[in-house]
DNA sequence: CATGAATGAGAATTCATTCAT
DNA sequence: GATGAATGAATTCTCATTCAT
């Protein structure tokens, strides 16, 4: 029972091979992980990985399905409509960089791995593209300047995204407090919010 | 029998290869492109791409060097001591804007393929170290808000230079007017500006 | 479908695959001889033959450390110490030929094709040496003749064994008798014993 | 004219190939050496070395060809029928070894890098049975002892030569006095002469 | 259920050899 | 006559994937 060939319910043995999946992958790329290094990582044989996930395509999608879950599930838990929006706003970038920092791997894989490769990068585009339309929306009820157009809405958007991602990855880099992260990215946002439509007028 | 199988002086080869070699990798990414369809596009056969770069790691490299040296130039167009800060900062965005709209695979090849690999990420990163930098004492000098410490100064500048590279991506995509998404980068930027250190006091 | 695709344990192939390597190096010299070749011979595929030996190199030095083994295995029957030294050295002498005449791929692959490579050659000429420093011992014990210079004991040496090398050469030919062979070895070498440092004294 | 392409007649071209190729060929091995390091070594172009040499092989064997005749001149000088038998053995052994020393390069690209090949090795055997033959005739000539057959002359001869190359090898290899060589590899031989079909009579 | 054994397909790299100028 | 430019054909090596046991 201690150190052989353990029969593991389904179940554990698919989360077992996707943590090893995941580590491999975000820390080799997709191409430069090899099938035969993760059956390493989870010390299974490779004909178990893929009577579980059929081929390393569907293997990595695995991963991403996972991965995007709990990300998407860290998220959720910063929604409280009760909050005004300022405060709603702070939360969700505060438990998004909160998961950023003790998901790591989770963060490198799908916006870093996944991004890259030509089979998944839609799966990334496309949640980007959710996560921006919504950061629009949020951005659209919270502005009252006249005379801004759909393009300014959704560019601040894409931008505050943008800056949101490049925070991230500097988290998973070394020690950046997360108090202070969110305080500034919320406070680029804030600002954003309030500047949109009239970016060239605004100002010293 | 098709292409013309032409003599030509090594000048002009080494772009031709330089020309496909960008397009290829920044197409597939650089596991994904092979030196056969490397080849193919350039219309010369593969022992030429090694008699003139010796590998394929050193035909990525060139153009790394060829593109980030395009790049660069294209940058220093923009630099006039003459202009003040923010018409500087206008300039500047713009015409990194301009490059990436006009070189989508330049940008594509630098900041989204050479960033996922083991070899040449530090190139990227390095490159991205120096802009976060000069952003930092940017927005240093700009600044005169009290209590702002090193690390919301940096972490200001991480923010902002994502928040471009977004931009510069969401240009590639599609049709966006240069001078909408300068205008809104620039906003944002200077906004960010002026609130480092103040974050959740500005406000509403 | 033709020589039967059996799957058998890894110690049995390990030799099966030696054997065709040892073959085919020995035919066709280290570079002349192809993964592909030795793959065909040992009715396997090339990847066989890199899962288990990892690289040509590697396999061929797999095939030098097998064989040089059973050379030495096959000398040191021959080591009596019970026996004359003129008897030993015979003996010593009949094993070796009869080694060679029993295993002609074996001193192929040793003495003519190792010693053409760069990496392995030096296998070859120390394990020379070494038998040149034993015959040089023996010589100088079993001699008495005054005025003999360590240069001249060495020559001897490698005069003898370069005798014996030939010979050797000679028996994977063709058809010569081991008796007859052995005893002109001896001979040779008994005589040469006798006439060390009185080269052109002893004669007509 | 000091530096410049210049315009050399054939036969000086010619040899300049060769000595750049017989150089190349004897430092790397038939395989190893590129016909791209001969040009070089050559200082001339490589169609040039095509259009003197057709191939690989043919200058490969043009090689061979000049050395071996460079050989049997040399070795022919020492041929003195006014010599008696063993003054004529010393001279030829004695211009054997020094031919060795003082062309080291056609020694090696003659006796340890054809004798390597598949194409030339006959090249070597057939040289080397020729003179085997003649010191075979030697040996018959210069014995009156009864009962020796001519396999026991045959090795004998086979035996000697082999000690021959074993020494000049040796000579090629470091500061061997070729005087001293030549006393011991004629005293081998000499006292070979008395003991062919005597082997295990003779002794203590 | 589990895996050691095996491979087809392709990738990077090298080299002898040949034109077009 | 001489060469820079160019390539066809191998060769070594890797990897996702699949059986036979």
């Amino acid at each position: 029972m201690a150190g052989g060939t353990k029969r593991l319910p389904r179940a554990v043995r698919e989360q077992q091979m996707l943590d090893a999946a995941v580590k491999v992958f975000s820390e080799n790329g997709y191409r430069e992980a090899s099938m035969d290094s993760i059956a390493a990582e989870a010390e299974i044989s490779k004909p178990m990985l893929y009577l579980y996930y059929g081929s390393k395509d569907e293997l990595f999608s695995a991963c991403i399905e996972r991965e995007s879950t709990r990300f998407i599930e860290a998220m959720s838990v910063g929604f409280d409509p009760s909050l005004r929006q300022r405060d709603q706003a702070r939360t969700v970038v505060k438990e998004f960089l909160r998961f950023v920092d003790e998901h790591r791997q989770s963060w490198k894989v799908l916006y870093r791995v996944a991004v890259g490769t030509q089979t998944f990068s839609h799966f990334v585009s496309d949640s980007r593209k959710r996560v921006t339309e919504m950061v629009t929306e949020l951005i659209r009820a919270g502005t009252t300047v006249e005379g801004a157009r759909d393009i300014d809405f959704e560019l601040t958007a894409v931008a505050l995204v943008g800056a949101g991602e490049a925070v991230a990855d500097r988290i998973t880099e070394g020690d950046v407090d997360l108090e202070t992260a969110t305080d500034l990215l919320v406070g680029i946002t804030w600002r954003g919010l309030k500047g949109v439509g009239t970016a060239d007028v605004v100002g010293d």
